[in-house]
DNA sequence: TGTATACTTCGCCATATAACGAAATGTAAT
DNA sequence: ATTACATTTCGTTATATGGCGAAGTATACA
């Protein structure tokens, strides 16, 4: 039961329900998702890695950049049922569809060390 | 996106958890399910306030007891989903197999007021 | 080799949460 | 009416959580 609950508390959180979504567009670095969710790179570092634990995520490297992506690989049963699911909720909201927008358009390039 | 991050965090605690797997039993009033958990009554009465205001379960009374059991109407997207996806959770949990041996077999009269 | 950039870890603070017991409320039976 | 019992509300306490900035780590480029 505690690997269930630990991915409840994971989807507890606004920040971390914005960045499920914002990865079903396309993976992001970090300061991709800093710059989109306006906060310090410290607390999205600390939300990444707390939806890592709960393999919502996936990280890997590309230079000096972390990516992130949705888990794939879908392996453990809950995790996988509930981002399944979550793929179908939300469809109206704004702040959902325009972290979407935003993460369609951005360049890390642009958006990052500025 | 509100009430789906309320949702995760009503989900987000193991009494929580529990008592929303042993309604699948059977209704229960505060007084068993108290009992089953172990915990002060003002606490679960905390929790069952809390799985209520997110719609999981519904309270109707019988005399001095209030009965909770499991929203059947889910008439809201995700709350049902939710309590769907988690009849197939837990089958090997042995927390949960024993609160619900317990559900079935408890006796109000005898358990209250003792 | 040194510097810039991306990210993480750490330490701190404010707020949220889960627990309890005591007191309040509501219902049933005497 | 009074008493007993079931439940809820309130006040308190300990711990968890989410936020930040500063310091540390890692990678790329000059």
């Amino acid at each position: 039961m505690r690997t269930e609950v630990k991915l409840f508390k994971a989807l507890s959180d606004t920040n971390r329900i914005r960045i499920l979504k914002m990865l079903e567009v396309r993976p992001l670095c970090v300061c991709e998702i800093t710059e989109i969710l306006g906060l310090a790179p410290s607390t999205v570092s600390k939300h990444l890695s707390l939806l890592r634990d709960v393999e919502l995520i996936h990280d890997f490297k590309d230079g000096r950049w972390v990516n992130y992506n949705l888990n794939q690989s879908l392996r453990d049963f809950c995790t996988g049922q509930i981002l399944e699911l979550m793929e179908g909720w939300f469809p109206d909201d704004e702040t959902i569809k325009n972290d979407k927008q935003q993460a369609l358009g951005i360049d890390r390039n642009l958006v990052c060390g500025s």
